[in-house]
DNA sequence: GCCGTTTTCGGCCCGACTGTTTTCAGTCG
């Protein structure tokens, strides 16, 4: 079983309890403990197959999960989560993911109108059968119908680059109201998470309210969900959805923190803060009824004795004791890439020619790049490998032109179905560097698939392991490969391991990368442009990189050309 | 159900907003 799959079942328990209106704490022990194994970079598995290793010295995991999560291992399943089915249908977990209805009300609707299902539900709003429900009036089975439509519509939250196309206009409409002094975007968009589920938005204003107003005016706002004072929420016409909070300017560095969470961050900060005698709110740390740190996010961590930490690192995932002892990683910035790895020209599936890709890379200010074409086992878009000898001829030619960067000859080169590479090795012989990748077959078992990985990554003229679990989000789940095994080959044969910065792929994923970095795996941050604007993709992968707590480096093509060339070598 | 420098019981983050209510429960983040 993978990690998420005991992640996902553990979080489903918590959902059954939380119908059955369990004590909120147990519910959320077990959210915890889902928390902790989804965001573990080492497998359960593993873990314990491994006989030193413990599972409750995992933090929120105790000695009656540990028995559950051994049941699952064991036997794959799970007496209690079978009792707790039995006693709740399963299928009103759906709908307590409608908004405005949580478990309260999916029990009610369960109890009271026997409705089981998405259908059952729009069927009964559709009748007015839930104007006869205590709590319930016409607004409220408005929104169910509203929602109801939302959830078939999306399904997934916004890839971060999605966000993006619509939070610059509307940062850029929000400042131009009256009075605004601080905008800023905070919550998972901050922290740049690969996908978001929402905008939250804060701002100051000199005087006055008037920016909830020109808010919910804004011609891209479908439907206004709260109207408050302080906070307003609209929903997009894209799905999105928007919250703007006002707050004032001297708690602005309070509010900033809280609502850039993450949550387990801010729980767990807040447990140092208790520890003191502090309590910390969204409008500053207070001793008592004083307030003693509120207007910049400095101050608050001040006030529990840690540094600034980076919001790509608020997760709870070692931050705050890395913090408190002065080791917080010095995180890779955009500015220290020097060259990238890969891309696609006109020969393959790129849409510009070599010399296109080249004048880009070198407005970009790159030392280096490499051409990555797709071979021969790629129907649609494989380059024959006549066709890779007149390109490597053509680089020649035009790296005449250039003393500025190093155009370095190479390929995406398909990894067939058994571990072999789609090239001869007296083609592989002319290339600077070898990128592979899995781009067929993902159906294999998780022990083929990773022999075959693996087999590949051992052949001797390999640099570059790309996208190395194959997923895309929102559309492709990764195929199943024990991705331990991989950064533990990667480690034994000098293997670069990219994070592809493609926003749809951001593959290695954050604890993944983090993974790497802990075995000593270097990193190469690739955009697999297919067109020159891709090739401005790199921010993602260097937001990502963050994530995973990279720092310069960690990162292979932050190095000069010989220097990367040098830690590209086998 | 987890956790412990107030340690084996008694906490566990907490405030804003809404809709339906007549004082507040439910949801949300």
């Amino acid at each position: 079983m993978e990690n998420v799959d005991y992640a996902r079942t553990l979080g489903e328990i918590a959902d059954l309890l939380e119908l059955q209106g369990a004590n909120v704490f147990r519910v959320r022990a077990y959210r915890n403990a889902a928390r902790t194994i989804e965001t573990l970079s080492q497998s359960i598995d593993s873990l314990l197959e491994d006989e030193d290793a413990r599972l409750v010295d995992l933090p929120s995991i105790g000695k009656d999960l540990a028995a559950k999560i051994t049941e699952l291992y064991e036997t794959g399943e799970l007496e209690f989560l079978a009792e707790l089915r039995e006693e709740v249908p399963t299928s009103l977990i759906e709908i307590m993911r409608i908004p405005s209805l949580g478990p309260k009300r999916a029990k009610q609707l369960w109890e009271a109108l026997d409705i089981t299902s998405i259908d059952d539900l729009e069927d009964a709003a559709r009748s007015d059968a839930l104007l006869e429900l205590p709590g319930f009036g016409e607004t409220l089975q408005a929104r169910v119908l509203t929602g109801i439509k939302q959830l078939r519509a999306r399904v997934g939250r916004f890839k971060l680059s999605e966000a993006d196309v619509y939070a610059e206009p509307l940062v850029d409409y929000l400042r131009k109201a009256e009075g605004v002094v601080d905008l800023e975007i905070a919550g998972s968009y901050r922290r740049r998470c690969e996908t978001v589920g929402d905008l939250d938005i804060l701002a100051t204003t000199s005087q006055g309210s008037a920016i909830m107003d020109h808010f919910v005016a804004y011609g891209g706002v479908e439907d206004v969900l709260v109207n408050g004072p302080t906070k307003s929420s609209v929903r997009l016409a894209s799905g999105l959805q928007v919250d703007l909070r006002l707050v004032a300017r001297e708690s602005y560095g309070a509010a900033l923190y809280y609502f850039t969470g993450s949550k387990a961050h801010n729980i767990a900060v807040r447990g140092i803060a208790r520890e003191r005698g502090l309590k910390v709110n969204e409008y500053g740390v207070f001793s008592g009824d004083d307030p003693i740190a509120a207007a910049t996010e400095e101050d608050v961590f001040a006030s529990v004795d840690l540094p600034w930490i980076p919001p790509e690192l608020r997760e709870d995932r070692g931050e705050i004791q890395e913090a408190r002892a002065g080791r917080l990683p010095k995180l890779i910035e955009l500015t220290d890439i020097r060259g990238d790895l890969q891309m696609h020209s006109q020969s393959s599936d790129g849409e510009n020619t070599i010399d296109e890709l080249v004048q880009a890379c070198r407005e970009r200010g790159y030392e280096y790049m490499a051409i990555t074409d797709h071979t021969p086992a790629l129907a649609m878009n494989g380059v024959e490998p006549s066709e890779f000898k007149k390109q490597y001829k053509r680089i020649d030619k035009l790296q005449e032109k250039y003393d500025d960067i190093r155009i370095l000859k190479s390929a995406e080169v398909d990894i067939l179905g058994e571990g072999e590479l789609d090239l001869d090795d007296d083609l592989l012989d002319l290339m600077d560097i070898v990128v592979i990748a899995v781009h067929t077959r993902f159906t294999m078992s998780r022990a083929q698939m990773t022999r075959r990985i693996v087999r590949a990554m051992q052949h001797r003229k390999v640099n570059i392991l790309a996208h190395p679990t194959g997923r895309l989000i929102n559309r492709r789940e990764p195929y199943p490969v024990d991705i331990e095994e991989l950064v533990r080959v990667a480690r034994e044969e000098g293997i670069l391991l990219e994070l592809n910065a493609q926003p749809h792929r951001l593959d290695l994923r954050d604890i993944y990368v983090q993974m790497a970095k802990l075995a000593g795996v270097k990193i190469v941050i690739s955009t697999d442009a297919h067109r020159i604007i891709e090739l401005d993709h790199m921010r993602y992968g260097v937001d990502q990189a963050r994530r995973g707590w990279l720092e310069r480096t960690d990162v292979a093509n932050t190095y000069s050309l010989a220097q990367f060339l040098e830690l590209a070598k086998r």
